[in-house]
DNA sequence: CCAATAGTGTCTCTAAGACAGTATGTT
DNA sequence: AACATACTGTCTTAGAGACACTATTGG
């Protein structure tokens, strides 16, 4: 009951993968590493875990630090990377995350930072996965599955839209997101027939026909993720 | 880049929740603690990662070592469990994982092991849930909330059915883990309807009708998974 | 023959998906 | 007036769920 082991320890990191949805297109946020090992290449933001502090909590507070970017919602489990010698400096082990970052955050991070969005399909199609420190290019591909997941299971809304949005906006969201193309009434059936979305007064200033505004309801839906209800578009 | 950090390095160990359906009920593999902290309480098998092996491969490892029995399939995430203070020795932080044990391995572990399968219902209420070492409470009720949610998104058959097997036994084991009761002509519909199992010759040896046997084909069932289809009963 | 379990078919209802035209604002 | 975007309703089809009786074996 001593407080030293036999066994070596390993350094624990936390990386965390951040989406948005800017431009109609699945963004996540990466750094480009000022440092050696793989200095100059792109990596996902993250840094050591300290003592006293969870694996989350390092995640959230390495991602401000680097990139400016502050968390919405508390970032969901993406694995633990611990393959031998996926880190040149010895035994690393990464504890990976992923979240949302609404989509005021994009123009909002620190301009100092070496912080840059790029968009999900130039991240992972040749040759830019190739220039991806460590084994973050995996990591990036499994917290997109995992994404994927919870945007099929439950409104993903709460976690990346404006405060106040229309319901094309939204529409737009999940097509990024899923990759994937709704027919506009049906979208709309579905998402009304939820009973989340609260209509704000108001209209969107634009410059055709200006569109109705909705928020989400925080209470019903808290209630429809407790229930796990299936949210199949 | 030198190979030592001017931070503290946690303890790492990993940590396996092994559900089984054994007599109609959803069981989990618990051992009992031979040594401090919390000597005689029950605990998750695991115990620490070594250098030069994943943190899975050390869950896989300390699973048979502690209990004999083998794990059929590679252990799913469960979350990395890092909370100061969860661990008296010091800073220890756990990943978790979870994986099903087919039920013939119920009766096969080693006889001089302190393992012991208990239900889920026992192992999760009072008293017993204060009998847990460590957190692992909390990392018992995770672990079955990705357990229900992954038995709701494919056919979780192939991981803890024995090779061949009938249909209502398959329906006991559906029940037995989302702790709901099933209409029989209707399972029967779905399951039947998803073009995965494969008529057996043969009859079940029982007391009364004999039922038809089935076994998964391997082929088709991959495909299905692939694919993310849906398996909502 | 009786007990026990295996096995089977239909109806209803809900929800997803396909589909095209009208309404309302700006310039 | 022309243009751009917002907004709306119906039909079809697939699948979930409720429901009760017959078939086959062992004792």
């Amino acid at each position: 009951m001593s407080s030293t082991y036999k066994y070596q320890r390993p350094a624990l990191t936390a990386d965390c993968v951040l989406f948005t949805v800017d431009g109609g297109a699945l963004k996540v946020l990466l750094v480009r590493r000022g440092r050696e090992p793989y200095k100059g290449k792109l990596a996902l933001p993250g840094g050591f875990v300290k003592r006293g502090e969870t694996a989350v909590a390092a995640a959230i507070r390495e991602s401000r630090e680097e990139t400016g970017y502050g968390i919405a919602e508390r970032p969901e489990d993406c694995g633990i990377w611990s393959e031998p010698g996926r880190d040149p400096r010895g035994w690393v082990v990464s504890a990976a995350f992923w979240s949302f970052v609404p989509p005021e955050a994009v123009t909002g991070g620190s301009d100092a930072s070496a912080a840059l969005w790029v968009t999900f399909d130039e991240a992972t199609d040749e040759p830019a996965a190739d220039e991806m420190a460590f084994d973050h290019i995996d990591i990036l591909w499994e917290a997109y599955r995992r994404l994927t997941i919870s945007a099929r299971s439950g409104p993903i809304g709460f976690r990346l839209m404006p405060s106040v949005f229309t319901l094309t906006q939204l529409q737009e969201v999940y097509e990024a997101v899923l990759f994937r193309k709704f027919d506009k009434r049906n979208f709309r059936r579905k998402i009304l027939g939820l009973g989340v979305l609260r209509r704000e007064n108001g209209k969107q200033k634009g410059h055709q026909r200006p569109a109705a505004l909705y928020s989400f309801d925080h209470e019903k839906y808290e209630n429809l993720r407790s229930k796990g209800i299936g949210f199949e578009i």
